[in-house]
Formats: C-alpha cells, structure tokens, sequence
DNA sequence: GACGTTCATTTCATGCATGAAATGAAACCT
DNA sequence: AGGTTTCATTTCATGCATGAAATGAACGTC
C-alpha cells in the first residue's frame, strides 16, 4: 500500500459504505451521492491495489481485503473520538513519560521512587510502542532503543536491551505471537513458521500466557530474568539486541521539577541494568 | 469537534505541517501546494473549531489543541501501516476473540483451557477497550458489557461485573488514573477533582501501581477480588455495574471449531463469576 | 539602507470532483 | 410476462479546489 496516495478522506467514506453495506445508506450518513462514493470506492481500491468490495445487486459486500482494512479504519475512528478529551490538569508539572510495554510496566513498580512526596509534578505515563516525537512535545522523557540524532534533544544512555524466551518450562513449545510493529515483533512474524502460536495484539499478554504456562514469550532478558515463575528457555537473539537511551528536549533541562524526575527515572532505569552483565 | 464534518484529509496533510514546522516542507512531503495546505489547514481549524497553529514568520508552531491533535494522528498513522500485514494463517481456523483488558489477562491466564490440544484453531486475542463489530467480523467472539441488540448476533450472560477501589492498603491514596473512553475511565476523570493520580495510558498500568503500592488502582470486582497482593478499600461504585456478554455471531455457530471455542470461553467465564456472590 | 532569501497568503485561471439526471441490472410482486 | 422498486454506474453540466503567479512580511547579509 502506497500510503502517500492514499486519501485519508476515502478511508473515512469507506467505513460508512462497509458499515451501510451499500452506496444508499452511506450517502445519507456521509452527505455524499452516491456516484461519488462509488466513485471513491474505486479510488481507494486504485491507490490501495486491492480490491475491497464485492459489487452485488443488492449492495456492498466486503471482501477479506476490505474485513481488514473496515477493522483497522474503524479502530482509528475510535481514536479520533477522544481526540478532545484532555484530561484535567490542575497546577503541577505535566510530565509525560513515554516508554514501551515492558518499561512502562517497571516504571510503575518505580512510581514512588520517581513521584515520591513530590507534589510539584502530574505524571502521564504513556505506554505506547510507537516512539512519541519529544521536539513535538508529545512525550517530555521518551525511553528510546537508540541515540537521539535531532537537534534539542539531550540523552543519556541507559545500557543494552536483549531479548530472550522465556517460560514456566523448557518444554513449553507453543509461541505468543504479539502481532505489532516492534522489532521483536516482526521477527516473531519472520521465525513462527508452523509453529503453534496464539496471537495476542498487546505485549503484555504475551506475559500473561508466559506465566500461565501456555505459550513460550519473547521478552528482554532485563524484563524475563526478573520476573518469578519464568525461566529462560533460548539463547539471546543477536539481532534484536539494542540499546535503550533516556531521552528529554534540552528546553526542559531548565524545569526543576522536570530535572528531578529525569535523574529519579534514569536512577531507577540504571537499577535495572545493574543486574545485567 | 464535529467528526462528520472533518475531512480526514485534512489530517493527514495536518500531520505533514506540523512535522515540517510550516507548509513549504510540507509541500514537498505530500505534493501539493502550500496555499492548498493554508487553506486546508483553515478548513480543518474551522471544522475542528480550535486554532491548531500559531502563524509565524518562520513557519507554523503547534497550539496545545494542535499538539493533542498532532498526538492522535500519529497514532493514526502508525495504526495504518501495520493494515497489509495480515499475519500467517496456515490451515487453522482463526478465532478472532475480543475482549477489553481485564478480559483479556484472564482468558490469557485460562488459555490452555481454552486451546488446550485443539490444533485446528489459532487464537488471535484482540485486547483492546473499543468495542469490536461482530457482525462485521472484527471477532468472532466478543465479550461484552450488554446484550447484543443487533440481529444475527447470539448473546449468553455470563454474569454481573462490578467496581471497586483496590490498594495494597487502605492507606494509600494517589488515584492510578486510566485516561481513555470506558465508563470506568470517565467516572475517574469525573471524581478526581484536586486529588493526587498518577495518569497512564493502558489500563494495565493501574493494576502495576496498585500492586507497587503508589496508587489506589478502580478495577472489576471480578479482577481486584482475585488479585494476591490488593484489598477492596472501597464501597462498589453502582454507577458502573455492568453485565457481561459472550456474543457470537449465528453464522459461526456452525463451525465446530468455533462452537467448541465459543464453549470453552463460557466455561472459563463462568468460573470467574462463580466466585463472586 | 538596499538587496536577496525564505516563508506564508492572496488573486486568478482552469481542471477536476461533484451531484443531478439518465441508464442499466436484479429482485420482487401481481 | 409486465410493472415497480431499489440498488449501482454512467453521462453531463458546473461549481469548487487547485496550482501558478503575484504579493506581502520578516530576516539576514553586505
């Protein structure tokens, strides 16, 4: 898919023709004619190169194409709804730390050795796999795989990222298969062959499966090795070794309550790593 | 903001403005031209009702209400380019189970119930807080908080699921705050007023502070209950008492493999309910 | 201060996307 | 079989969105 050519707005249309199995209902929902939906139909099936429908005499259907391009459309509408609910925000310090699955979840074990008593700062923690873009603002502290290159940006290297299986026992065989963008992810996708899988679409029930006993997960070693009831059951994956930097904007060095809580965060991070050869 | 009147468009060359700090590297990025991208960034401030630029000699600058935007979008992207990597299907049938996270941690923790030795079905567990269209075929299996309404949908309660505060004890009082869309998230964004919360973006996260300690984390009954390490320190909050849902679609309730899934999450559903008067 | 560069915005000509109207196909009813 | 309804697609006229060109503003250099 080509998503330079892509007109978003067709994606848009898309989802009520799909949603109204036809041209009819999705020119009332849309204020469109119909001509010009079936038209934009066509364009989007052009720039997209798949073919999304199937043209019946009663209507629209979808084909396995158009099943999954509806899902993922209608996921980013469901997005696009809570784009102006921002939360509260009182007098503190927004600090928006954004990190992965896995660190995300040990900074939560941190929280009171980053926040503590310190009342000057409101935490956001956002857990997301996507890197957050720190000149734009949308994180103010990011926790990155690799050395910051833009202009502004100041990090700090934290240590090295491997990744390993790891399970309740050697002889757990079938694989949890987290179907997203990460690294570790598309080598999943790369190495399962015809292996038993369960597919999961967050991180974290690859864990959850993990200590179930149900499934072998590729985690980092600095997220398995520390995590009671799994064992290592692999050798670590060269190529998904990386390094993890802390990374803020250099405008924000100047923020007290912004400083504290980078040094707290790298501290609590370094702790990690310590416990890693 | 007014969805139905925002060309989705719009956003996408909005991100490519914001990205580019102005309309001339924009321009370049997606091929047209910068008074096209002036005005359509007029279009789409007028449509969403908020100024998202600050016009500068040099370029644009984001408002807040632009970054909020230019936060969502991203997320938009990166959701678009994972839509042509559909994962390997092989011969299985795939049973598309879709639950919110609470749902989804325990299904993974009773996966074996629910594969068990079964070899002809892969298990795609789709954790996401949205709710998933079944007649569309997002899922097969969805787990919900009502009846199904619509026809062609087969429903079986399985029980009642209520909230709570749960701590590891009765002591602590930062709020762990979910900001997202469930009714949970919105009664927390409702009550918070100047109380002290830590904010994150999954609601895994409030499970992680709770169990740290750092924070009073509102979750179902059915979840704090069995939690080793957390108490109930509060009353159940009415307002959010549900139902819960096993919905299938009819058509799939002919696939024996199907049917024989469908079965298995009831049971292991049920099992969670049984322990809850 | 004059000039050049880089940016955004406005003006103007025109190609393109749109909707009204016409056409075609399928299903249903009598 | 003929007529009606509902759907999608095609044709045609035209309004609108677009880009080229012109204009304006700010900044930097000499």
């Amino acid at each position: 898919m080509h998503e330079m050519n892509v007109n978003w707005d067709d994606l848009r249309l898309f989802a009520a023709v799909a949603r109204g199995h036809g041209l009819a209902k999705a020119s009332k929902a849309t204020g469109k004619s119909a001509p010009t939906l079936s038209r934009r139909m066509l364009d989007l099936e052009r720039a997209t190169g798949r073919e999304l429908f199937r043209r019946l005499p009663k209507g629209y259907e979808l084909t396995a194409d158009g099943e999954a391009l509806f899902e993922k459309v209608t996921t980013l509408e469901a997005g696009l709804s809570t784009i102006w609910n921002p939360p509260a925000r009182g007098k503190r310090t927004l600090v928006k730390i954004s990190a992965g699955t896995w660190m995300s979840k040990y900074l939560c074990e941190k929280m009171d050795a980053i926040v503590g008593s310190d009342d000057s700062i409101l935490v956001r923690l956002i857990a997301a796999e996507e890197v957050l873009d720190i000149s734009r603002r949308q994180a103010i502290i990011g926790i990155r795989n690799h050395r910051p290159h833009q202009r502004g940006l100041a990090g700090r290297r934290v240590g090295r990222v491997r990744f390993a299986f790891y399970a309740t026992d050697k002889d757990v065989n079938p694989w949890a298969r987290y179907t997203g963008n990460t690294p570790s992810a598309e080598w999943l996708g790369k190495h399962a062959d015809e292996r038993e899988i369960i597919e999961v679409t967050h991180p974290r029930n690859m864990l959850d499966l993990a200590l179930a006993g149900s499934a072998r997960a590729l985690l980092p070693t600095i997220v398995g090795d520390r995590q009671s009831g799994l064992m290592r059951v692999s050798e670590t994956i060269d190529e998904l070794d990386s390094d993890q930097w802390l990374v803020v904007h250099d405008d924000d060095r100047f923020s007290p309550a912004i400083r504290r809580t980078v040094d707290r965060v790298f501290d609590v991070l370094r702790d990690l790593h310590r416990n890693q050869s």
